[in-house]
Parts: C-alpha cells; sequence; structure tokens
DNA sequence: GCAGCTGTTTGATCTGTGTCAATGCGAATT
DNA sequence: AATTCGCATTGACACAGATCAAACAGCTGC
C-alpha cells in the first residue's frame, strides 16, 4: 500500500536526506514516548544525527531474527511487532508485543547477537539507532543516558509482570491483564481505550500468554457471555473496564 | 557467625574506610563476574571510589522492599538472595535468585522506585553503588558503559528465559532447567558443577517455576528414582548431567 | 460465484498439576 | 532425651486447561 516507492530492494532501507532526517525525531509525535523524552531541542536535534536510518517492515518480515549480529535497537515509528524465542526442540514462545513509540532490540546487547526475532504483525517502520553511537551520545548527553536506562528498566519490569501472570495467574486472568495492557497501552498513544484491533492470532495470544489458543479462544467468548468485551474476530471492544479488572484482584485460594 | 563485631544498628552499614575501600573492586575475586569486568586497573580504581559502602543482610532479612526510593545498585559480594513480586491481591512470586557476581535493584531504575523485594537466603553482603554515581562514571568509562548495558540486557534475556520456561515446559522440564541452570552458575564460580546445596525451600523454588512445592517435591523424588540425582533435603547431588539435560529438548507433542 | 486456505469457535474427553490431608524428618531449644 | 517448629514427602482425589476433532467464518484468488 503506498510502497512500491521504495525500492532498493535489500530490506528497504530509506537513507536520510536532509529532510527525512529532520524528521527524525524532532518532528516525531512519539518524542514523549520514545528516546528522546526529556530531551531538549538541541539534544534532540544530536539524537537525530545519531539515528540512522528508518527502514520499512511488511507485514510477517522480519526487523530481526535471532543468532543475526546486533549493530542497533529500534524504535518503532508506526506499525506493531511481536518478539518471539526459538528453542532446539522446536518450541517457540512469544516474548512481547510492541508498538510505536518502543524499543526493539535491548535482548541483543548482552551477547553482541540477537537472541529472538522480532516479527511486524502489520507494516510497520522503525527508525534505526545504531548502538555505538546511542553509547557515545549517551556519554554526551545526561538525560539520554538516564533515560535509555530507564528503557531498559522498564523492559526488565514489564517481564517480571509477565513472569507474574504466567506463575500465577489463571487463564481468564491472564487474558483479562492483557487486555487491559493493550488498552492501557493504545490510550497513551491516543487511541481509543476500548475499542480496538488486534494484529496477532489467538495462537500468538496464547504462546505469549502460555495457554492453548482454544483456551484463550474460550476465554474470549466467556467475557462476551459476561458482557465484559465484545469481541468479533480481532476486533475487541472493552464493555466493562472495571469487571475486567476486578477479574484480576479476585483471588480464588 | 562472627558478626558481632559489626553494630551499628541501623543497617550494618561497613562505612569504608582506606583499607576496606581499596579491597572494594581491586582486591576483589569476583571482579571477572561483576561490573568491574574488562575495566584496567586505572579504570577499577576509579570505580572503586564510587562504590559507597558495603552492606551486610542477615539470612531472611531484606536489602530493599518493594516500594522504597531507588537510590542505588547492589553487586553481591558474597551470599545468596531471592527477589519476589507482590500483587495488590496477596500472590506473590519469585521473580529470580541472586548469587555473588550478580547485580541486584536495576528493577529500580525505571520508577525510581524498587518494584520487588531483595531478601537474602543466608548472610550475605552487598557492595552499595549509588546508581548516580555509576551513571555519571559510565559516562567517563566507555567500557564500564558497555558493560553495564551488557548487564542489564542480561537481565532481560534470562527473564525470557524464565518466561519460556513458564510458558512452555512442563514440570519436570522446569526443574531440570532450574538445576542446570544453578549449576552452570557455582561452576562459573568455582564450585562444585554436581554437588551444591540448595539455599531456598521447595516453596520459593515452587514460586519461581510456577509450581506448587508439592509438585517440585514430586519431580525431585522422581529425578532421584530415576538415578539422575540424589536428594536429600536441601543437598543436591547431580548424577547424570546429560540426562537432565535430555530433558529439556525432550518435545511431548 | 466457488474453491481453498487460514484462523476461529465449540464440543467431548484426557491428563498434569493443584488441592487437601496425613506423616516424616532434622535442626534448634529446653 | 524430649519437644517444638518449619520443611519436605507421599497419597488420594479434583479440576483447569490441554488435546483431539469437527464445523464455521472470513479472505484471496480464480
Amino acid at each position: 500500500m503506498a510502497d512500491s516507492e521504495v525500492h532498493k530492494p535489500e530490506k528497504h532501507i530509506i537513507p536520510l536526506t536532509l529532510t527525512t532526517l529532520k524528521a527524525a525525531c524532532s518532528q516525531c509525535n512519539l518524542r514523549e514516548l520514545c528516546l528522546p523524552y526529556g530531551l531538549s531541542e538541541p539534544e534532540i536535534e544530536q539524537l537525530d544525527s545519531a539515528v540512522g536510518a528508518r527502514r520499512r517492515i511488511k507485514r510477517q518480515q522480519n526487523l530481526y531474527h535471532a543468532g543475526e549480529d546486533f549493530e542497533a535497537i529500534y524504535a518503532i515509528r508506526s506499525g506493531f511487532f511481536k518478539t518471539d524465542v526459538l528453542l532446539e526442540d522446536g518450541r517457540n514462545q512469544v516474548t512481547g508485543f510492541q508498538m510505536a513509540g518502543e524499543i526493539l532490540g535491548m535482548d541483543g546487547i548482552s551477547g553482541e547477537t540477537h537472541t529472538c526475532n522480532a516479527v511486524a504483525l502489520e507494516d510497520s517502520e522503525v527508525c534505526v539507532i545504531p548502538f555505538s553511537q546511542l553509547e557515545q551520545l549517551s556519554r554526551e548527553i545526561e538525560t539520554l543516558q538516564h533515560h535509555f536506562h530507564k528503557v531498559m528498566s522498564r523492559e526488565i519490569v514489564r517481564d517480571h509482570g509477565v513472569m507474574m501472570l504466567l506463575g500465577t495467574m489463571r487463564a481468564e486472568e491472564r487474558l483479562a491483564a492483557f487486555l487491559l495492557n493493550l488498552s492501557q497501552r493504545f490510550t497513551a498513544r491516543g487511541y481509543s481505550p476500548a475499542e480496538f484491533h488486534l494484529r496477532m492470532t489467538r495462537d500468538e495470544i496464547g504462546s505469549y500468554l502460555g495457554l492453548k489458543l482454544e483456551t484463550v479462544s474460550r476465554a474470549f467468548s466467556h467475557f462476551q457471555e459476561d458482557g465484559l468485551i465484545s469481541v468479533q474476530q480481532k476486533h475487541i471492544v472493552i464493555l466493562n473496564h472495571a469487571g475486567l479488572k476486578q477479574l484480576l484482584n479476585h483471588q480464588p485460594n
């Protein structure tokens, strides 16, 4: 869709010309959610110059694969991703869903190799931030350094939340937590808190939540029967936010 | 045990005198596992001066509590910790076990507040590294900055591994993975890969692995029947390392 | 319009792990 | 040596969610 103008066949890199460069961070309306958060105007312009390029990823294509060399982290400009890990024996699990303003690729820093796959769930665009440049810049700009540390730490805290979910919650609680989390993140991006389109399949939701797709489907149906949500395929309307929240705090034992 | 010499009643802080200061990192035999990894001698001495103090934590005491202000991260000098998260409804989960050379507290960076509890499972000692000083120093020392980023990233990768375990593995696979992981970490610290003492209870293992303590106990017994390990309360001997590993790759479906 | 595909829903049954309960063991205290 | 207390083990049974299976919906391409 309006994509055919880009045709460097390998990887759809959009080299930053003077005009696109200008647009990198300083013109970006995700500034407040993304890496530049808290930076002053001149600092943002420095960051602009570090952002190497933008890259378009079509639906179902990988931004990176597990095993590839790590060189950059990515800020999602638009679109929607999942990350997943593959075990030797073939089992795999979705470790997260990422949306605009969020950062992808930090798993690769530790071993200089990506440890998971990042796959676009819809046509997407990311800003490529070469990691060595980010490190250099964050040695110069204290605010950037601090904010990047917060971003990494937030990922750790998020992961702990998922561990909690997988370790202690029952199927319907997991799905309720998942929906509320999506709602909250869409809201932060200016979309409706109550109505949205799921970009992922039941199977992918199940993988993320440690459930089988049938269980996810049944939980959706049950929520609908109870008037908590309306589901039609991937179209979700949250009818009773508080009711969903209650599911989480209501302790069975 | 030989602990009564320390008696500043609040929090057992050991102020760094000239002699103890010298010992902070440059004299520490965990250098290679810990933050100073890769630093030159003079750089290590700079790091020494940033390490504020050491602190002793007795068994069952908290290094920090969820909700407390975040000011420092901690490097474990000796001992053994668990971290756990508490949900409003009272459910809680162990999110990790940490041993000498590992870093605690990075969850607190994002919100300037600790998000979990860190509890000593045996009498322990940590180095207190005030975070603002670490940030300042890592703006000056590129190697330190890079290594700190790796440490944070490693925590993310570790968490993904736990998510994998919780999301896709069966009870016995989880326990096998847990034992192999402990074995590997003890080995890296110069202890026996095959024989060790568990510092945590069955309940804590279960919480970490998303299982009930009875299930953990049964899995231990089963491993013993199969000659994979010998268990006697908290004393573990791994008799068949390869056999445990096989449990992980053997895919049921 | 129809065929074929992918993803979803729903039902029937099976099973791994949770739950409840009793017993056992070891370390600390007296 | 006896008592207590916190953990650990083991058994019997229940149940949430997995598995297997069939039907269905929506989309793409012909």
